[in-house]
DNA sequence: TTCGATCCTTAATCTACTTCAAGGTTTTTT
DNA sequence: AAAAAACCTTGAAGTAGATTAAGGATCGAA
């Protein structure tokens, strides 16, 4: 199993010696997951921690009315998991599948404690790497407040130009938060200007 | 100066030698805010990480017709800062002042980055920190996109029973996202039941 | 003690977005 | 190759919430 990806990942924020980067591989899992697999699902305990090698992957939510919300998707090097539910050992509310078939590479929510134990650097780069996330989302509730559905729409194509080809609409209808109908509508009036 | 919250808030996470609460405390300036001031101003570099000891701050953006829209509210032993801008140096887009007279504790980047270096407990302590925030601003998300707006206030009420009290109606109006006028309709609802 | 801010509410009109229903196309599975 | 899913669009009717405008209440400063 090649964890190199990942290995260059962490590397760009903080180096790693030969222990940190035997003891991570030593406790990295490899899944594939077909197209519509679950990685996670509502009421299940998440345990771990996910890093997409290639294909991608949705964390999303589904609310009273049965409709799902997209939260994040995630392609090459990125994580997802829902963070609430690893720490806190409550059961998830939250859903991950697989948009597409895909590569994943995880770590069990013990090890990875055990790793923040014995190697300070993984503390560094998650602290980093949520750090970033959660500026990421801190914009995104900043455009759900202040922005149209329009505005939204072409902030997503800026931001992800290459999702925008990839994903059905109805994903990013749903990551918008908009109605399918309602996007289609969007793009019409885009394209008539 | 006592800085005896702000370590006492650290130390739930992770605990600190002599050492290090040395230097934190080295690092640590104090600053009044009256009511109105600003700690960060549209357009300023933000340079500092913030530590509510008493009062009450808010980090909102003001939007292009000219609204505030509130990102969060921070009382005693809270923090508050522009994370992005903290972190990439580039100007900020948001804005940090006082709702309530307010004492504060700062700590200036370069220092935080001292910090960080020569003490492996704040790598820890601002991640498992980090992570919280990131998973409630997650939330925040969700809700917005799946909740309508008396939802959400009934749950701004539950989890933030203090604020509902302190706060005037504007600022809880513009951190769940509606018009204080429709507010005021919400409100009317819920007392005719 | 009064003047100006800030704050809260009400009501009328307006609009961005949803819901529902339907038909056509493309992709996936068998 | 056929059947089944998933996908995208269109239009009509409905609704949550914005906007505008106005009046009254409360608070803070001089």
């Amino acid at each position: 199993m090649n964890i190199q990806p990942l290995i260059a990942h962490i590397e760009k924020i903080i180096p790693l010696d030969e222990a940190a980067k035997q003891d991570l591989a030593a406790k990295t899992i490899f899944k594939k997951l077909r197209r519509r697999q679950y990685l996670l699902q509502e009421g299940d305990h998440c345990n771990h921690y996910n890093f997409v090698l290639n294909g991608c992957l949705r964390l999303y939510f589904v609310d009273g009315k049965g409709s799902e919300n997209v939260l994040q998707f995630a392609t090459g090097n990125g994580w997802v998991a829902d963070i609430g539910s690893l720490h806190t050992g409550q059961a998830s509310r939250l859903c991950i599948d697989a948009l597409e078939p895909s590569d994943v590479l995880r770590i069990a929510k013990q090890d990875l404690i055990e790793l923040y134990v014995k190697h300070a650097a993984f503390d560094r780069y998650f602290r980093v790497l949520t750090e970033n996330a959660f500026v990421a989302m801190q914009q995104r509730v900043l455009q759900n407040i202040s922005s149209t559905a329009e505005e939204r729409y072409l902030s997503f194509l800026e931001k992800y130009p290459h999702l925008a080809q990839r994903l059905p609409q109805v994903q990013i209808a749903s990551f918008i938060g908009v109605t399918p109908e309602f996007l289609s509508k969007i793009r019409r009036n885009l394209m008539e200007q």
